[in-house]
DNA sequence: TTGCTGGAAATAAGG
DNA sequence: GCCCTTATTTCCAGC
């Protein structure tokens, strides 16, 4: 590992991210140890130290690097850093040194050499290091903290994307993934496996495996996830190439280990023929992605910190990348990519002589981390041949993305963070909604299009308020649309579209491990943008799940939401991160066929007499379509379920009549947010749909359906029990405080709600953030930590893991100490959730919030603090009575102590229908 | 020729 | 361990 010493980044800078890198990636620090872990905190803190910096060359870029070289750099040390970051956490320390290290290594050697490198590589990494990490982020931050943020351009440059490509290495690109989609996914597997390398990093292993083993294979493994981090595929682990090799070893692999040997494999094989022999890689795209948040949790991620590191890593990335113009990846269109792998680098891949080639080539675990990558590089193992195919001459040249420089800074938000819709005058709204239906396309399919509204035409996306004149960027990723708070989805990326047919510039960037299409805001054109150039990439579920930290399940999980993001640059130095997400989207081709889908619905909420008729618009209604009601507690249990009649004759495919039925319970003295959902039979289920049930005595409000929605005072707990949204379950936007400054709050401790369940490390999500790095990156670090890589159970700590995040100012904020930021890193949200101080937040907030009852879903409103508070404390009640009640008997009755208002309690028999399945069961079903 | 689709076969995963 | 059903992933073919 000793190459993992330098890259560190030299400056760190910036809290967080710093932290995160810092520490993540303990890389650097680590001293190289390689493998020294530090605790969590201690590497956010200590990342900073200026020790480091020096210590670190970021050589990589860094100042001293020319501007061109500066995407690379920006790549490699972005991956360097990613992995750092990233990972760090996920693997545990000495794996991140490693993966620091090695990536790092990489970074150096670039340096030198490193335009001769094989840029090609290098660019597909980094992509991947572009954003995030990177040295460079370090770099960024400390840029920043000279440099205006507001100035920057970076995304543009950076992301410029580069296609991303960089998700996917080109060797990856083969289809083969086949095998290795196990192999490779199992990347992690493997490196879990035992195979012993050196470094422990799971981004390491996939190198070393290649020649090695079937693990290697997994290029994508490492990359994704971790990668997230991306980053780092750059380099080493781009492995990619490696997992040329990989290819080689597949088969050897293949032959004794696949599980499955045969099936995709054998398809894929055929195709390799002709096509992409990496196989191994398959998943080659696997991009990046690797969800984040299994990243995050997983070993990728250092922690929720990572992420939330990561973020503002990748936005002082990117923000440097800004200089240098050169991305990587850029130049090469993803798909000339991907074409280009495919074709005659694919040969070579295939050929895997490599492998045998590489066979020499020892395994990664023979050499130290850096030199393995180094060797790989030197020798040119198949790597090499990988990476020498000239594939994009111009990759390089990349022009910088059309768009207008963004504002971005390092400090932005992960993206997980829940953020608000509008926020003082400020509104970024969806004024032409997705389709409810979009066939996402594989990587190993051509693509299938940008995603289209129902009405035809493309989404539209528009920033209401923004009187400036200068042009801002729109973020795009592809979120998740279960119950959960919404976050990346591991298992679907977004596509860049490019052609003729696409009016909309844009240019893709990876975010912790996250695709993110990046569209110019432009005043001329009333801050408004037509969504016309983002397509879907699905990516396959063995490479995604195989990878430590992950969590999600990909099987039936096809559903997801265009989250965008705009990140507004304030007078005061802070920047306003707004979001919004569409409705749903299904991505299954299945799916789209059979499954009921809800799109709009008459009414939102009603009072708990019920007897309203209530009109559903959508898809695949049939007149034996049941529609169900169900009051869920915050574990994911079911408290209450109740068929609504339908009206059979009334029941169009596109419209279904249903009467709202009676709540259970006809003593609320606050609104109740329950769920419904369209059963078309056993396993065709809609996606749970809002429906909010006001106490007889409240005068019926309207409710529109959707996306239109605009919650009072998102701060207030009013808003938040009451708010009847028209969404889904899934439309977790926060509600925007009415006026910017009202919720926010500098020092903000939030919960770590997710932190605490979710794997993800972003923790808190903040409405405003300073750019300040310092603080932030302190926050980040102790949170982040805690969770990543763990697999939370569902049940464990039901009220923390959904519970909404607060809106937040960036703890960066100047004023605020890190210190304040330290709840978030308790592990666990109940008990670290600072109530107090979640409070304070929301001045406004009422004395007594009283959280909507017991049934909503935390995730939906995690504006309010005292919502959080509430339910931390309030919830756990819940659960257990469930628990108690036996699954079987469905309907039973309970003494239930509800809590409407969260001070009154109403002992009512109640319905309780016991569900084992965690929310993400529920929502997979069956 | 490339990209976009729709369809469907081949496999894998679950029950 | 086998069979059946369903979901996922890869291929094909047409426009």
């Amino acid at each position: 590992m000793p190459s993992t010493s330098f890259p560190v980044p030299s400056k760190f800078p910036l809290g967080p991210q710093a932290a995160a890198f810092g520490s993540g990636e303990t890389l650097g620090p680590a001293p190289p140890a390689s493998g020294t872990m530090k605790s969590a905190e201690e590497e956010h803190y200590s990342y900073a130290p200026p020790s480091i910096g020096s210590a670190l060359p970021l050589p990589t870029g860094h100042p001293s690097l020319p501007a061109a070289c500066h995407d690379l750099q920006t790549a490699a040390a972005g991956i360097s850093a990613m992995p750092a970051a990233s990972h760090s956490a996920g693997y545990g320390a000495a794996v991140d040194s490693a993966s620091s290290g090695y990536f790092l290594s990489a970074g150096g050697i670039r340096p030198d050499g490193a335009p001769a490198l094989e840029s090609p590589r290098i660019e597909i990494t980094s992509y991947l290091g572009l954003h995030h990490n990177s040295g460079q982020f370090f770099h960024d931050v400390e840029v920043e903290d000279v440099i205006p943020s507001a100035k920057r351009s970076p995304s543009t440059a950076t992301l410029s994307l580069p296609g991303l490509e960089a998700y996917r290495d080109p060797a990856c690109l083969s289809p083969a993934s086949s095998l290795s989609s196990r192999s490779c996914n199992s990347e992690a597997s493997s490196y879990e496996s035992n195979y012993s390398y050196p470094y422990t990093s799971p981004q390491t292993s996939p190198w070393q495996s290649p020649c090695v083993s079937p693990k290697t294979t997994d290029p994508e493994e490492g990359f994704p996830r971790g990668l997230g981090a991306c980053t780092l595929l750059g380099s080493p682990r781009h492995s990619p190439c490696t997992s040329p090799c990989a290819s080689v070893t597949e088969d050897s692999w293949l032959g004794a280990r696949s599980s499955r040997p045969a099936s995709p494999c054998n398809k894929r094989k055929h195709s390799l023929n002709g096509r992409a022999p990496c196989s191994p890689r398959h998943s080659p795209t696997p991009s990046p992605h690797g969800s984040p948040r299994a990243s995050v949790t997983g070993d990728t991620w250092l922690g929720s910190t990572t992420q939330y590191t990561s973020s503002a890593i990748v936005a002082a990335i990117n923000a440097l990348s800004t200089d240098g113009s050169l991305d990587p990846g850029d130049g090469v269109p993803v798909k000339s990519r991907k074409t280009g792998l495919e074709h005659s680098p694919s040969a070579a891949l295939k050929v895997e002589p490599a492998g045998e080639d590489l066979g020499p080539t020892p395994p990664a675990s023979d050499f130290p981390p850096e030199d393995f990558s180094f060797q790989h590089i030197r020798k040119g193992g198949f790597c090499d041949q990988y990476l020498s195919v000239p594939q994009h001459p111009y990759q390089w040249a990349k022009p910088k993305s059309l768009a207008p420089a963004p504002y971005l800074s390092p400090s932005l938000p992960a993206l997980d963070w829940q953020l608000p819709s509008h926020s003082g005058p400020y509104e970024l709204r969806i004024e032409v909604q997705p389709k409810s239906h979009h066939r996402a396309h594989y990587e190993t399919e051509g693509s299938r299009g940008a995603v289209k509204a129902s009405a035809g035409g493309h989404p539209v996306v528009q920033l209401h308020g923004y009187l400036e004149s200068e042009p801002l960027t729109l973020q795009l990723f592809i979120g998740t649309a279960d119950d959960r708070l919404l976050r990346p989805h591991a298992f679907y990326q977004v596509h860049r579209i490019t052609g003729k047919t696409v009016s909309t510039t844009s240019h893709e960037a990876v975010l912790c491990s996250t695709k993110v299409l990046e569209i110019p805001l432009l005043p001329e054109n009333n801050m408004r943008a037509t969504i016309d150039c983002a397509g879907i990439l699905k990516l396959r579920n063995s490479d995604i799940e195989l990878r430590k930290g992950e969590t999600d399940i990909g099987r039936k999980n096809t559903r997801v939401r265009l989250v965008f993001r705009v990140h507004i640059p304030q007078p005061s130095g802070r920047t306003l991160s707004l979001q919004v997400a569409s409705n749903p989207i299904e991505c299954s081709q299945r799916s789209a066929q059979e499954l009921p889908l809800v799109e709009k619905q008459s009414a939102d909420s009603y009072p708990v007499m019920g007897g309203k008729k209530m009109v559903l618009s959508g898809h695949n209604f049939l007149q034996d379509s049941k529609v169900i009601f169900v009051e869920k507690a915050p574990d994911g249990h079911h408290v209450w379920e109740m068929e609504a009649k339908t009206d059979r004759d009334l029941c169009k495919p596109n419209s279904l009549v249903v009467e709202i039925p009676p709540f259970r319970n006809q003593r609320i003295t606050s609104p109740v947010q329950v769920s419904f959902y369209v059963c078309n039979g056993k396993r065709k289920r809609s996606q749970h749909q809002h429906f909010t049930y006001l106490p007889a005595n409240v005068p019926v409000i309207k409710t529109e359906p959707s996306d239109d929605y605009e919650p009072a005072a998102a701060c207030g707990p009013a808003s938040q029990g009451l708010s009847p949204l028209p969404r889904p379950y899934y439309s977790q936007q926060l509600a925007a405080p009415p006026d910017p400054g009202s919720c926010l709050v500098a020092g903000f401790p939030l919960c770590p709600q997710r932190s605490a369940v979710m794997p993800s490390p972003r923790s808190a999500s903040p409405k405003l953030h300073d750019l300040s790095s310092a603080v932030y990156s302190k926050g980040i670090a102790g949170p982040a930590h805690c969770h990543l890589g763990l697999a939370q159970p569902a049940g464990e700590v039901p009220a923390a893991q959904d519970v909404p995040r607060p809106l937040a100012v960036h703890p960066g904020s100047p004023q605020q100490p890190p210190a304040v930021l330290q709840p978030q890193v308790s592990p666990r949200p109940s008990s670290s959730c600072p109530l107090g101080g979640q409070r304070t937040l929301c001045p406004d907030s009422p004395p007594a919030p009283p959280p909507p009852a017991t049934q909503e879903p935390p995730c939906l409103q995690p504006c309010s603090p005292a919502h959080l508070a509430a339910m931390g404390r309030q919830q756990h009640p819940l659960p257990k009575v469930h628990r108690d009640a036996s699954p079987t008997a469905r309907p039973r009755s309970l003494p239930e102590v509800r809590e409407d208002s969260g001070r009154n309690l109403a002992l009512i028999p109640v319905t309780v229908k016991r569900e084992p399945e965690d929310l993400d069961q529920l929502y997979l079903d069956d």
